[in-house]
DNA sequence: GGCGAATCGTCAACC
DNA sequence: ACGATTCGCC
């Protein structure tokens, strides 16, 4: 194809962006130019004239999808690239069951529930169901169905358990409330795209190509629909699909991943082209090598030889603390430190860390060294209970049948419906085979009520009503409806009530303000509204400003690391019990623990530092800390242990010296 | 029915 | 150590 420039490619990463047709088996190791051969291959697909629309790339998370959209617009123009889909699986779906949910017999409108409203909807269950004798955990209960689900069943496998009953409930109230949880996204429209040829005929039309990221971490329901919208009926048709992934980097097989949709792919999609990236182009050879001398002591690993050309470096520090707040503030002030002492960028540096409660700490020192930074993934803004009350709000504005959301809201503020009233409102609901507000609107069960309870409950009903049609009016300000719907509800007033000091309140507040300048944004640029935004909002779309958002150093779960590099990376809580997780040690999962810090060393590109404490604060008391077995398996050749104090007491380096100095007459000339 | 205080159970990861 | 839940009082 003339005119299109090749890049810098190696000659394996050339024959994969090149081979569009048919399928397409990427072996890329870390660092091996994965997501670039992936952008080049798509603008080499639309430098030959491949239709934008008919591309699909489908990654695991948000992060890595826009990571991806950002390349690719670098390398063709602006309006070409919008047009390609990018998107994760679970976006995907909502996507495909937005249009089309109707086949199933739901509406179009439906809500998607998170674990939370998951969870409260099984204990609801569950304490309707179980008999006196009878004990469930609904956590238990809420993984058992999800696995079951990811497994591609929606019906109980023993209907007379208490498990298989709360099992069927729940898919029956999800249906009639017009809810689906996040497995219910995939499930569904694999459902929908087999039983009805038609929807999937259009959907097979629109994405002639199909591109798979992370193909390793895909479950069953997942290699489905990608053979549901890659593959056709027609004798003879070859799919163009093209996977790319690495066993090595397999870290979800707690969510059903199944390391065999990669290793038989041929299986699934016969004669492809298989292309092997080994060269790896991010990190330095101590890194690499450290990676390597981790890993092959995993059983069970497609043969590889990963090599870098990049010598010199600095060996992998190892270093001990005291315990998890030196931890912290160690990692803070360092950063602190090298970012002036070495002219860095804050984003050159990233914190690493197996669990999402260990940013806290991290967070509050950089807070005080006001380093910039910015959280990825982690669920925290969305698990403010500030931000769930808005949310839902929201939810029961577009869905007034969602009782979940609209339990949440029925009585916060407190308007006079007591629990004991809202239990008899379910019970109604569940008698009259309604939903709960409609409950509320009928005549003979208000009439059931003492007159203050229903008064409160008629002002509440019209409350709500009054929105729903501003909200359905033409040309209806969303935003300004939303914005009006929670100041008028009193919901603001009794936030900053209930805000024990005034830094909470004009915190929660913040979140509050947060969520509606989000809305606003996301008006100016979408025009799928308030479903649209919920949908965005329930599939943890990056929520903050995206501008302001791309700087800072960045904390991050190992989970969420995959794909991504950084220049500068920090690994904290290296120790047992935390990495490898106690958990997995029962469930036999260790070597997915060994390949989680696989993913993240190979995050690191110059320096690389791995720490663990000898001490821990869990659940509000100290606990001793001993390292991970997995860092006696790095090469001692290539990593350097140290104490926290030998680096502390340590003669300062000049150039070390003047940065601190620099940054402490930064600090008073601020005072 | 509402509200503050005491007590309980929880921290594995993502969409 | 924190948020959710329950308890006991007005």
């Amino acid at each position: 194809m003339a005119g299109f420039r090749l890049f810098d490619l190696n000659p394996e990463q050339e024959k994969a962006v090149r081979t569009t047709e048919g399928p397409l088996l990427i072996l890329a190791g870390a660092g091996s130019g994965k997501t670039r051969v992936i952008t080049a291959r798509t603008a080499f697909m639309l430098a030959n004239g491949i239709p934008p629309e008919s591309i699909l790339a489908v990654t695991f998370t948000n992060k890595a999808a826009n990571e991806m959209r950002e390349r690719l617009g670098t390398l063709v123009e602006h309006e070409k690239a919008k047009k390609v889909t990018m998107s994760t699986f679970h976006a995907l779906c909502v996507r495909i069951l937005r249009q089309d949910i109707e086949a199933l017999g739901y509406k179009k409108n439906f809500s998607i529930y998170d674990e939370g409203d998951q969870l409260g909807l099984i204990k609801k269950i569950i304490t309707r169901v179980a008999a006196r004798d009878e004990k469930l955990d609904p956590h238990a209960a809420k993984n058992a169905i999800s696995k079951a689900k990811n497994a591609g069943s929606r019906e109980p496998e023993n209907d007379k358990t208490l498990l298989g009953a709360v099992f069927g409930r729940y898919n029956a109230e999800l249906k009639t409330l017009n809810a689906v949880d996040f497995d219910d996204l995939l499930l569904l429209t694999v459902k929908l795209l087999n039983e009805h040829p038609a929807v999937r005929e259009r959907w097979h039309r629109r994405f002639k190509y199909v591109m798979v990221d992370e193909f390793q971490d895909t479950n069953r329901l997942q290699l489905d629909l990608v053979s549901l919208i890659a593959k056709s009926p027609e004798i003879g048709y070859i799919p163009n699909v093209a996977v790319v992934g690495d066993d090595d980097q397999s870290i979800y097989g707690w969510r059903g991943a199944d390391v065999t949709n990669i290793l038989e792919f041929e299986a699934h999609f016969p004669n492809p082209t298989v292309v092997k990236l080994e060269q790896n182009y991010r990190s330095t050879n101590f890194i690499l090598g450290t990676a390597n001398s981790l890993i092959k002591n995993n059983p069970r690993r497609r043969p590889k030889n990963l090599w870098s050309s990049k010598d010199g470096g600095d060996k992998v520090r190892i270093v001990a603390m005291t315990d998890d707040r030196q931890e912290a503030s160690f990692i803070a002030e360092e950063i602190h430190a090298r970012k002036t002492a070495e002219t860095l960028k804050w984003e050159d540096f990233a914190v690493l860390f197996r669990m999402n409660a260990q940013s806290r700490l991290v967070e509050e020192n950089f807070r005080r060294l006001k380093v910039p930074y910015r959280i990825i993934g982690g669920k925290s803004f969305f698990d403010r209970r500030e931000v769930k009350d808005v949310l839902a709000y929201a939810s029961s504005l577009l869905n007034v049948e969602d009782d979940v959301a609209l339990l949440r809201i029925i009585n916060t503020p407190a308007r006079g419906i007591s629990d004991t009233t809202v239990e008899k409102a379910t019970q109604w609901s569940i008698i009259k085979q309604t939903s709960v507000f409609q409950a509320l609107r009928d005549e003979e069960f208000l009439a059931s009520l003492m007159t203050r309870t229903k008064v409160a409950i008629e002002k509440f009903v019209e409350f709500i009503d009054g929105f729903e049609t501003k909200l359905h009016e033409p040309l209806a300000n969303e935003p300004a409806i939303l914005r009006n719907l929670i100041q008028e509800s009193g919901y603001l007033a009794d936030l900053q009530r209930t805000c024990k000091t005034p830094e909470e309140w004009l915190d929660r507040e913040k979140s509050v303000n947060d969520i509606m300048a989000n809305f606003e944004l996301y008006e100016g640029r979408s025009d799928k509204g308030l479903r649209g935004f919920l949908d965005e909002m329930m599939l943890r779309q990056d929520q903050e400003d995206e501008e302001e958002e791309t700087q800072g150093v960045t904390l991050i779960t190992l989970h969420a690391s995959k794909g991504l590099e950084y220049p500068h990376v920090y690994l904290m809580g290296c120790e047992e019990g935390m990495l490898p997780h106690d958990r997995s040690k029962l469930e036999g999962t260790v070597d997915e623990e060994r390949r989680l810090l696989y993913v993240g060393i190979t995050r690191a590109q110059k320096t690389l530092a791995l720490t663990w404490c000898r001490q821990r604060i869990k659940y509000g008391t100290p606990m001793p800390g001993i390292a991970s077995s997995f860092l006696k398996e790095l090469d001692p050749a290539l990593v350097e242990h140290r104490d926290v104090s030998e680096i502390l007491n340590a003669p300062v380096s000049e150039a070390k010296a003047t940065a601190s100095f620099s940054a402490m007459f930064e600090r008073l000339g601020k005072l």
